[in-house]
DNA sequence: TATATTTAACTGGTACGACCAGTTGACCAA
DNA sequence: TTGGTCAACTGGTCGTACCAGTTAAATATA
């Protein structure tokens, strides 16, 4: 009902400011920031908060920062890491960009049936229960959101016992990309979402200790969603939805 | 020959220090980071340079920090995006942490094959081009890290083929860990770096646009790797191995 | 003239110190 | 019990001074 209101201080409106300008390409590789100090009158703020948003920028991949000299844009394709996607999702003008949906989709569809079939391979009889009691609970949901909710839990417990670390954080990225477009997402996905059959397939497979049958189960499952979403991509063509 | 000395600014300092603490257990979930000003003290430094790194600490998900409250650890595990991988994979002792290196490379097997089947689909004459003249220069190539430097270049050139931003940002994020482990690297690969046929199907494939031959010959490719890293990982049991 | 060398004017990095702005909990009405 | 007040935290912002590398123009030197 009522949503947590988004306080974001002086060094966080300017790091994504710049963060727009560099995804958006108003920034180009290459090119020069404005010095510190310039910076921070063009901004109306303290050097502080300049400093904690380009250090943030450095960390990101974005710009490249040298003692004495001037900040460089960096190419965000050849250096930004994956925690780039929530802000590469969305524009600056809250619009979401398509062909970056359409990768998530894509790399989801390419990830999970091995994550499953590793959670398979291993299969913690903790994680087992877990997955039958959230898909119990998913049986009862009549809520759209409340299932993709539900939906998000189930996945992150069978990356969990993948014991696969690097797709742990990978899913964490992707995640914090998802919760962007939270409400659209669930509209789109809602073939996927109430698959609840290859769901139980799923579970079932994970139980069995059967890793094959596991990949199987969470290729069909997400596939739904793919269509979807490919569907409405095409639909709309390369342009951008409002999220 | 001559490495570039690495600079560290005292507030990368003071990341990287309270960074290892959280990766290492040494500060638990939950657990309220010291005051800011009270850092200051512990660490000698200036605020700013203590604030710098919580900012940062803050943007890679494993603190939360609330204005007039106290900053608490976060999950890294449940928080923490892919961008975490070099830090993770490198203990603050320099050894290379094994399960983390064999998640890296299951990865890797789950989406390369998927990244150069679309990347066939696709199929950009600049890139065939591009891989082509890669392939060349690998096969002229006698230094292992001069191949591993291509090798790198020819996948690079593939996942910005596939036009997929997604896997392009996870790709580079993964570099960034393969970078820590660079010399150790190039040794455990060989086999892989030197099977240049399974390439070379995978260029014909690519220029061919035929995606599942592409599939097929890039997960043959890094099958070699990986299985020389799993008989590794298997040999040292779950221990660390100086990097 | 061509090439080192010096120097001054940048750039980012660090340090204080003051004050603003939320949070917490103890205390005190109503 | 409820709600308000207040003091003492916490993080957030600011301004200034100075340290430390870089750059390029001015200058000395061959």
């Amino acid at each position: 009902m009522f949503q947590n209101i988004e306080k974001q201080s002086v060094s966080d409106t300017v790091f994504s400011q710049i963060t727009s300008k560099i995804l958006e390409g108003e920034l180009s590789p290459g090119e020069k920031l404005p010095g510190e100090r310039q910076l921070c009158e063009l901004l109306g703020v303290n050097r502080s908060a300049v400093r904690e948003a380009i250090k943030r920028l450095q960390q990101a991949g974005l710009v490249e920062v040298r003692h004495g000299g001037a900040s460089t844009v960096m190419d965000y394709l050849d250096n930004g890491g994956l925690e780039l996607l929530p802000q590469l999702l969305i524009t600056s003008e809250g619009k979401m960009r398509l062909e970056v949906a359409r990768s998530i989709v894509s790399m989801r569809q390419s990830m999970a049936p091995d994550i499953a079939e590793a959670c398979a391979r291993k299969r913690k009889q903790k994680i087992v229960d877990e997955l039958n009691s959230l898909l119990e609970q998913m049986q009862q949901a009549d809520d759209l959101e409340q299932l993709q909710t539900l939906a998000f839990a189930y996945w992150r417990t069978i990356v969990a016992g993948s014991g696969n670390i690097a797709f742990r954080l990978a899913f964490n990225s992707m995640q914090k990309a998802y919760l962007k477009i939270w409400s659209v997402l669930s509209n789109i996905l809602e073939p996927e979402l109430r698959d609840l059959d290859n769901l139980a397939k799923l579970n079932q497979a994970i139980a069995d200790q059967d890793p094959a049958a596991a990949h199987q189960a969470a290729s069909d499952y997400l596939m739904n969603g793919t269509a979807a979403m490919n569907q409405m991509l095409n639909a709309y063509g390369q342009s951008e939805i409002p999220s």
